[in-house]
DNA sequence: GATAAAAATTAAGCAATGTTCATTTTTTTA
DNA sequence: TAAAAAAATGAACATTGCTTAATTTTTATC
């Protein structure tokens, strides 16, 4: 019965992550199931727990794959045409982003940890990276000094991004509200304010 | 076996509200099943289902239990000190009833309705009713004839609002950034730019 | 190449879930 | 008091997350 190397380990981790991210694409948090994810790549539950510990582990682990994958896009976004129009064109790509996977982003919101379970540092690293492009961003509003503020800055705009893109995913947003004119909105605002605030520090 | 009219069905009804509402405020979603909530109003799931359609129908209804209790405790707040102060004020009001009660909060991003099944008309009503507190504080900053423009602007400002009490509900917030701290950049940078816009669209 | 140790996979099983429904009990009505 | 209607139950079903004993396969050792 047992066909072990099949593939390895490392392979099975890798095609119930795929699988994982296949499902949650289409049907969101629930369809993912253990028996589901090892129906799907042609194993057992009793395997499917060999490789993750929990449905959680499996769940975060899909959830850092889901940051980098969205890392990896905005990435190749040129950042040279100063913090307004580089600040836009990330939250841009963000939108366009999770407005294409709705589901598969709604899983950043719907999966709740159990009391006492941490997600990895892993995780954690991976929201900084995305945050650091957005810092970089930035960086000409801010004199050399102030990182924590622009750090501080950053964090205020992304939560509200994510805001809108949570009520978006979940169908929650005003039909006659379009995503892209809320954030719009959002970034072009804040930015005048931002640049208010700058110039009164600096003076 | 059977003790019919121990309770109305309204009293029923009102019964295993007020029990989600207790255990979820304690255990989140997790702990929200049918025969919990059953056996914490002393009945069987039977009759539950004699109540409600669904768990999904419970937890709708507790959502827009969730939606009133805010309203109720915003209303009360005095709108009496320009768009500035009055705007602080309600979101202050905000994240202070989100805090208090991070788990039921974290109710409204965790539930999803299944594909097909939507949310009652009742609880977009009690959303209106909580943006419309915010557009009567913004109103001096918009002419007559740019109510639209106000109401996109109030559901831009909320919406970021909701992203940080998501965040902070689910513990998601570096530890050392406070939520009121966010909430008050938001709120500032965001009025700074507004009131600019405003001029520019009045000159 | 045979044999023993290690590893991998499974299938069956447990407790708990959401949901349904035939049955039983109670109340209402006549 | 009898019949009809309503209300509550508890048992059942399918499906979940998760565990584990048993089985099969690989690998290491001689």
């Amino acid at each position: 019965m047992a066909r072990r190397k099949d593939h390895t380990r490392e392979e099975l981790h890798e095609m119930a992550l795929t699988a994982a991210w296949k499902i949650a694409e289409e049907e969101g948090l629930r369809g993912l199931g253990a028996r589901r994810v090892a129906r799907e790549i042609g194993y057992t539950v009793g395997t499917l727990y060999n490789v993750f510990t929990d449905l959680d582990d499996m769940t975060v682990q899909l959830i850092g794959r889901i940051f980098d994958a969205l890392y990896d896009e905005l990435k190749e976004l040129p950042l040279d045409g100063g913090p307004e129009a580089d600040l836009r064109s990330l939250a841009m790509g963000y939108i366009r982003f999770t407005g294409s996977r709705p589901k598969l982003w709604g899983l950043l919101f719907e999966h709740q940890l159990p009391e006492g379970k941490e997600p990895p540092e892993e995780n954690e690293a991976k929201i900084q990276l995305l945050l650091g492009l957005n810092e970089r961003a930035l960086a000409p509003l801010f004199p050399p000094g102030r990182e924590e503020e622009r750090l501080h800055v950053v964090r205020v705009l992304w939560a509200s991004l994510h805001g809108m893109c949570s009520l978006a995913s979940a169908g929650k947003l005003a039909p006659e509200e379009t995503l892209d004119a809320m954030v719009e909105t959002l970034v072009s605002y804040f930015l005048v304010g931002l640049r208010n605030e700058s110039v009164r520090q600096l003076s």
